[in-house]
DNA sequence: ACATACAACTTTTTT
DNA sequence: AGTTGTATGT
């Protein structure tokens, strides 16, 4: 994502240099069944191709694409190919360069919608409130500024959580929602009707800040879009073909984007799965894809059936449990693979012995010459890990964990951007808060405080609130000394920055922070790790060519590019898993409430639940040679043992698909409550065990700290001097008489902007900042 | 300002 | 169970 060059038209190949290298005919197009053929060569208009799991989707995307631009219908500038991560971009450029060679360098617009949003939004901040340097926050950063708005708020914290809200921020983003267009009843479920008017002061910081949030990058093009039809138009001559992979997870926000985009050519092709739609619930709309023939009229459907992944009794296992969904656009897969293993189901007493049971048949599985890294195990929750990874330590089996905690999510290496941030931009608050005591260096929260008062009221930023306080007697001598000293050094490290390359810089400003010192004088066994992050950090800044750049990445990547995958096991989520193929597939822990998840049918209802299925399709379909399910009756979730039934899915397979081999005994006996008649149970004597306590803490009545007229007054004042700031004029007169907080009362004998020197009758001549003091 | 102790919270997570 | 944040104490 570091491509250099002007905007739009870049240098590159010629098509017809291209068309002269390649053969005319293109050999790309052989091999590819006849729907998949289809797809390709269907270049014109609107196309959806509905690809089955298995059935040669990115083949088919990265060959249209080629073929697009061999057949010179639009250079490679002039395509438009949208993803949803950046491992899925990368490996569409790369497969698209095998085919076509260099010219995929050309590529401008292949990218994650994010990215793409981004780069748009660079170019037309200024038509949004935001200027072209503009930050991307994380969510971190997110629900922290969040979390201020909600205490200048008053709003209890603790009832009204700003996780709460910035999910359903992020939901109304989703949906193409602006604090405007917000429909009433939306923002009434927060803090007794607040939502909204958190929403746009929300909105307003960040304008402030010069950020925006993962959400605002789609919607501020919407934005940009529609309030400017120039700026559209502009877009639909330069786009000639749009392309967007895994349609069905596209939500509200980036369908509206894509047909703004497509309204004028017309030539857009999604390629998806319904079946395989399994981010519902942060916000994907299935029925994107399920209403494209009515958006897109005079569409072309295409319709890839043809497997060429896995076995028949696979393909038929997974295609026996989907069916049992209703409003699909319905595919039948097929496969010429006939026979192979059938999908082994099993019942074990708890989940350490489905984990002993599955890593001796890896074991086993090795010995018969299978390597580790054609194995899996997917599982529907991380807490279902554990046990495998305590196992394979135990046995020494090789392992990996996918997903999980990511790299730039540590607070480590989140602590350090922050340096760089700051560096780079000094309004950066969020960063500043992030660090300002991050190590220690005796700035504590009252002081911290401090800063943000005098910077809200200010209207400037928190460092220059801080560089104006240092020059006051409002902080205590040692506080004062550490925070001047802090200052210095970012001054110091700006200086610097512009003369080392960024990765010496890094190294120099975690040294002379005293950042790495407090990871080594950690006896704790994580800060040897946090120090190794960091090092490998500094490493990784070493692939772009400025700090800029660098910061740009990570914050849309937040993935980092890993050695080549050793021979291990997989561990994975469910999720994590959708694009994968492994030959043996072990798929544990399928029982009620874990899989599907309780969670799940509680928030969505029957919604909920097919959605679970189709990630239970999802699970099935990953495996080509061989797939294993099984379920425990008793497992330790969170620290507490719980029973369960099968979940309902492993009866939703076909019989004549499945081998069982349940160990009788730990679902029979006891007068029973047949809840719904598993053909892997007699009569279950336990499922009683829930008791969801809607526990609810009363909220705390009154404590809503006394703020009288003096803030008002203050508040005033503060605007006033915000505004004359540069003109260095104060609602202060020499002479005047005045109170503070601290230092009680005195008489105003020195102004200079909107620090006041005043001599205090007990406290002796200080110098202070004109917000704290008030007229007496 | 910092240390310690206790309570609350846990899905899935492409960007 | 393990972490994380808040309330309390020094």
């Amino acid at each position: 994502m570091s491509e250099s060059g002007p905007l739009f038209d870049p240098p590159v190949p010629r098509v017809s240099d291209l068309a002269r290298a390649q053969p005319p005919s293109g050999d790309y197009l052989h091999g590819l069944n006849p729907e998949q053929r289809q797809a390709v060569e269907a270049t014109e208009g609107p196309v959806l191709v509905l690809a089955g799991a298995g059935t040669g989707k990115t083949r088919v995307l990265t060959t249209r694409l080629a073929h697009i631009l061999a057949a010179g219908r639009a250079r490679p500038w002039e395509l438009l190919a949208v993803t949803f991560t950046n491992k899925a971009a990368r490996e569409m450029r790369e497969r698209i360069g095998a085919i076509i060679g260099p010219a995929a360098e050309g590529l401008r617009w292949l990218g994650t919608f994010h990215s793409i949003a981004a780069q748009i939004l660079r170019r037309h901040a200024e038509l949004v409130g935001l200027k072209s340097n503009y930050t991307i926050l994380d969510d971190d950063d997110q629900e922290r500024l969040i979390k201020q708005l909600l205490e200048a708020e008053n709003i209890d914290a603790k009832r009204w959580t700003p996780k709460a809200l910035a999910g359903m921020i992020d939901h109304w983003k989703n949906r193409g929602w602006t604090p405007d267009k917000l429909p009433p009843a939306e923002g009434a479920h927060f803090a007794n009707g607040k939502g909204e008017k958190l929403y746009r002061l929300y909105q307003e910081r960040l304008r402030v800040l010069n950020a925006c949030d993962f959400g605002d990058l789609l919607l501020h093009n919407l934005t940009i879009f529609t309030a400017n039809p120039d700026v559209l138009a502009e877009y639909h001559d330069r786009f000639r073909y749009i392309l967007v992979d895994e349609y069905q997870d596209t939500n509200v926000a980036q369908y509206l984007w894509l047909r703004l985009l497509a309204q004028k050519a017309q030539n857009i092709c999604c390629v998806g799965d319904d079946d395989q739609s399994i981010y519902g619930w942060r916000g994907a709309e299935v029925d994107n894809i399920l209403r494209f023939e009515r958006d897109f009229p005079g569409a072309t459907v295409i319709r890839l059936e043809r497997n060429y992944r896995s076995t028949s009794h696979i393909l038929a296992a997974a295609s026996g449990l989907i069916a049992a969904n209703k409003g699909r656009l319905g595919k039948t897969l097929w496969t010429e693979a006939e026979g192979g293993e059938k999908v082994i189901v099993r019942g074990v007493w708890d989940g350490e012995a489905e984990s002993r049971l599955i890593a001796d048949e890896i074991e086993t599985a090795k010995k018969k010459g299978r390597r580790y890294r054609d194995i899996a195990i997917l599982v529907r929750a991380s807490f279902q890990m554990r046990a495998f990874e305590e196992r394979f330590v135990l046995l020494q089996i090789p392992y990996t964990v996918v997903g999980g905690p990511r790299f730039f999510e540590r607070a480590e290496i989140r602590d350090a951007h922050a340096y760089l941030r700051l560096i780079q931009s000094e309004d950066d608050d969020l960063a500043f808060e992030r660090i300002v005591n991050q190590p220690k260096r005796g700035i504590g929260d009252t002081t911290v405080q401090k800063l943000l008062q005098v910077a809200r009221l200010n209207g400037v930023s928190a460092s220059l609130a801080a560089r104006q306080i240092v020059l006051t007697d409002e902080l205590p001598a040692r506080t004062r000394t550490s925070l001047s000293n802090f200052l210095r050094d970012l001054d110091r490290w700006r200086i610097e920055a512009d003369r080392m390359p960024h990765q010496r810089l890094m190294e120099q400003v975690l040294e002379e922070s005293g950042y790495t010192d407090m990871l080594r004088l950690d006896k704790s066994p994580t800060a040897q790790t946090r120090l190794e992050n960091l090092k490998e950090l500094v490493q990784s800044m070493g692939a772009f060519d400025s700090l800029q750049a660098y910061l740009e990445h990570v914050s849309l990547v937040m993935d980092l590019d890993r050695g080549p995958a050793a021979d291990a096991v997989q561990i994975m989520t469910l999720h994590s898993a959708k694009g994968l193929e492994f030959p043996l597939v072990f798929l544990p822990g399928w029982e009620e409430g874990v899989f599907p998840s309780q969670r799940s049918m509680d928030e969505k209802g029957e919604k909920g639940l097919e959605e679970e299925r189709r990630l239970a399709y999802v699970g099935i379909t990953r495996a080509r040679e061989e797939a294993r399910i099984s379920f425990a009756a008793n497992r330790q979730v969170y620290g507490r043992w719980t029973s369960q039934l099968p979940s309902r899915f492993v009866d939703e397979l076909p019989l004549a698909n499945v081998e069982a081999s349940s160990e009788t005994g730990y679902y029979g006996g006891g007068p029973g409550m047949q809840q719904h008649g598993s053909r892997w149970d007699e009569a279950p004597s336990f499922g009683a065990g829930y008791s969801s306590p809607g526990w609810r803490r009363a909220q705390q009545a009154g404590y809503r700290g006394t703020h009288p007229g003096r803030q008002q007054v203050i508040e005033g004042e503060g605007r006033l001097v915000a505004v004359s700031e540069t003109s260095a004029s104060s609602a202060y007169r020499r002479g005047d008489r005045v109170f503070h907080m601290k230092f009680g009362y005195g008489a105003v004998t020195g102004i200079e902007g909107n620090k006041l020197t005043v001599a205090f009758e007990k406290a002796g001549e200080k110098k202070v900042i004109d917000s704290f003091v008030e007229k007496a």
